[in-house]
RNA sequence: CGCGGGGUGGAGCAGGGGUAGCUCGUCGGGCUCAUAACCCGAAGGUCGUUGGUUCAAAUCCAGCUCCCGCAACCA
């Protein structure tokens, strides 16, 4: 190893605090914790980096919501995400927040130097306004001319906005993403370029003035920086890049690795570079896209909010479980899946089965045998030992190779082959067989030292993945701390001849697969949490008879109704409401057939203002009860005439 | 035709022109050191469908179909 240690530099996403962190971005942000892990196991300087991306409009109505400034709003969400990294043993170096003040002056500052050299200029972001959807389009978007979101018509409209010059970069995009190792995987190179690149790049739009809680443009104040700009930045902000927070830029920059889940690999893969190359600043050395964690099945689906909460997961089953879990089922390429009872199998098969296992019955046998201690004399079989010592001393090249790539899960299956083969290989060897003949008592030793070994190896490469596991494991086996070291799992032997192991506590106890599931299911039954919020909404809102004569409400009856198209949910119904008819758009479509509407008798609120939904007008709102799963439309008597009021 | 991912033994996935593979589950056997665990073996798949390219297709191409996620939509 040089004097000069290398460096590396990782990053998360800024995450977008506007709700609670979830499972998605724990995976992120242990798949980063691994690497960053390893990185420094393996010597080098590392700068591992996340934060929190906190701008924009829907933080700024979701602190309205909730009755505060925006700063406080996050400032509770951001304690969140905080508590949960170190819950989660993630061992980020730095935390930025894009709030933070040496941030804002980073952007500004970039923001300046862009303008003043020509990359943004002010024009007006002219193109159709499709006024019920309150959006832009480009020609290329519209659709037979008309909205593609609602098929109506569009209107010419202009406002004044700021742009970045992204299409002068079209060929050094291109460039960047199909020749070197910028992107990973693979498959996501042609989606940006077939997508987004391919025909030219657009200029993007950089400026908004309906939105307030976000940096203002250091040349024009009115305007506030579109988020992604000002979340963008925060890689070489944290480093101290145009600002005296920090001093890491020129020891740091380029980033290693930046690791991303694959819905915003468009604005890593393109804006972010082209961004850097306007500062001529180098561009990363990796973009690595992963797959989503999918919820599959029904069971799931309503129950997610409960199971998929990392904090309860860990405190259940520890907090190594779930890390090993959630990297070891997440493919290379695509998505992955959870599920309670994946998660359980894969503790049971892996952890307690095959690892804890391995531990528990090497040890007791170390005991059982030698009190505990290994004899020096051994006796090595160069046959029956090859393939074992020849798989552990060949560990950690395969392991280093895939956590360059990076493929975390490939790396697990790799050092579970080797614990798989130590249980073999004691099946082979059949200890308690030597240990009855005081002959083979040299031979002993070396099949126990040989399995000692490849655990010790086993554990040192897996540190990273399982922090607070592997301690344990040398522990037991009786590694000293020379022998813990990335340098000491380069070949088989390192550890002592003579080691003293030492009986330790079960590390995965088995989960009963059947009685954990009730229970988790059991957890979930009462829907507690939302009809407590409704009580105190009701406590809350309390109205006047007045308030409430201002709701019209009458009966009317369904005549015809069909599915809307383009919309999962919703329902066009015609409603004769005793005055010439009326239309209604309702989003009960998963639960109710046309067929099953029409001819019913309904109550509708008269009064309503009318809106537009997926492009078609609605005049009022049906009646419909809510339990959360399952909704139910409020029918009246047939003999009611159509128009009568309700109160 | 909004964008994207996918259909491979009971479940979850890997493979990506030339004997169909892994984990779990099931069944049978072995072992007794260990966390009812570990080891061996077996059953189980015409690789969604149709057509094309090829000496050869799960793999390449085209169409169809189904599932999932995102976006829009619960007035």
């Amino acid at each position: 190893m040089s004097l000069d240690r290398k460096k590396f530099y990782i990053t998360t996403p800024i995450y977008y605090p506007s709700g609670s962190p979830h499972i998605g971005t724990c995976y992120t942000t242990v798949a980063c914790d691994v690497i960053a892990r390893y990185k420094r196991m393996q010597g080098y300087d590392v700068m591992f980096l996340t934060g929190t991306d906190e701008h924009g409009a829907k933080i700024q109505a979701s602190a309205e919501k909730a009755g505060m400034t925006p700063k406080e709003y996050v400032d509770g969400i951001v304690a969140k995400f905080k508590e949960l990294w170190s819950f989660m043993n993630i061992s980020y170096d730095r935390y930025i927040r894009t709030t933070d003040d040496y941030h804002i002056k980073t952007v500004q500052n970039i923001l300046t130097k862009l303008y003043e050299k020509g990359y943004i200029y002010k024009g007006s972001y002219e193109g159709k306004y499709c006024v019920p959807c309150e959006s832009f389009w480009t020609d290329t978007q519209l659709v037979d001319g008309k909205c593609p979101d609602c098929g109506r018509p569009v209107t010419d409209s202009k406002e004044e906005a700021y742009f970045l010059k992204l299409s002068d970069f079209t060929d050094r995009i291109i460039d960047l993403l199909q020749n070197g190792d910028y992107l990973r995987p693979e498959s996501r190179i042609n989606e940006m370029i077939n997508n987004f690149v391919k025909d030219g790049l657009e200029d993007l739009c950089i400026s908004r003035t309906t939105v307030k809680w976000g940096i203002p443009l250091p040349f024009d104040e009115k305007h506030t920086v579109y988020v992604w700009l000002d979340a963008l930045i925060n890689y070489i902000s944290a480093l101290g890049y145009e600002n005296d927070a920090y001093d890491d830029f020129d020891r740091m920059w380029p980033a290693d690795l930046h690791m991303t889940a694959k819905e915003i690999v468009r604005f890593h893969s393109i804006v972010w570079p082209a961004l850097l190359m306007m500062l001529d600043v180098p561009v990363p050395k990796k973009l690595y896209g992963h797959g989503w964690i999918n919820f599959n099945g029904a069971k799931m689906s309503k129950s997610m909010g409960n199971v998929i909460n990392p904090l309860i997961l860990g405190e259940r089953y520890g907090v190594d479980a779930v890390r090993y879990h959630i990297l070891r089922e997440m493919p290379y390429s695509t998505d992955s899946n959870f599920s309670n009872e994946l998660m359980i199998n894969r503790i049971n098969a892996d952890l307690a089965n095959d690892l804890g296992n391995l531990v528990s019955r090497t040890v007791a046998m170390v005991i059982k045998y030698f009190d505990g201690t290994l004899p020096e004399k051994k006796l090595f079989d160069e046959i029956e030992d090859s393939e074992l010592i020849g798989m552990a001393g060949g560990l950690r090249a395969k392991v280093d190779e895939l956590i360059d790539i990076p493929q975390l899960s490939a790396a697990l299956t790799e050092i579970f082959k080797v614990i798989s083969r130590a249980n073999k290989y004691i099946d082979e060897t059949a200890p308690w067989i030597l240990a009855k003949n005081e002959s083979d008592r040299e031979r002993l030793a070396a099949v126990l030292y040989n399995l000692l070994e490849t655990i010790r190896i086993a554990a040192v490469l897996l540190s990273p993945f399982m922090p607070s596991t592997s301690p344990k494991i040398f522990e037991q086996i009786g590694a000293s701390e020379d022998v813990t070291t990335y340098a000491s799992v380069e070949v088989f032997g390192g550890l002592s001849q003579t080691v003293t192991v030492k009986k330790g506590d079960t590390l995965f106890p088995r989960i009963d697969l059947d009685k954990e599931i009730e229970e988790l299911n059991a957890m979930l039954a009462p829907a507690e949490p939302k009809i407590k919020e409704d009580e105190d909404l009701d406590k809350a809102g309390i109205i006047t008879i007045d308030d409430f004569s201002k709701v019209k409400l009458r009966t009317g009856e369904i005549t015809a109704c069909e599915k809307i198209k383009k919309a999962k949910k919703l329902l066009k119904i015609q409603l004769d409401d005793g005055r010439g008819g009326r239309q209604i758009v309702s989003g009960i479509a998963q639960y109710y057939t046309p067929e099953q509407l029409i001819g019913k008798k309904v109550i509708f609120v008269a009064n309503l203002a009318e809106a537009k939904l997926c492009g078609e007008t609605s005049q009022g709102m049906l009646l419909a009860a809510d339990a959360g799963d399952k909704v139910r439309v409020v029918f009246v008597d047939e003999d009611i005439p159509n128009g009568s009021t309700v109160r």
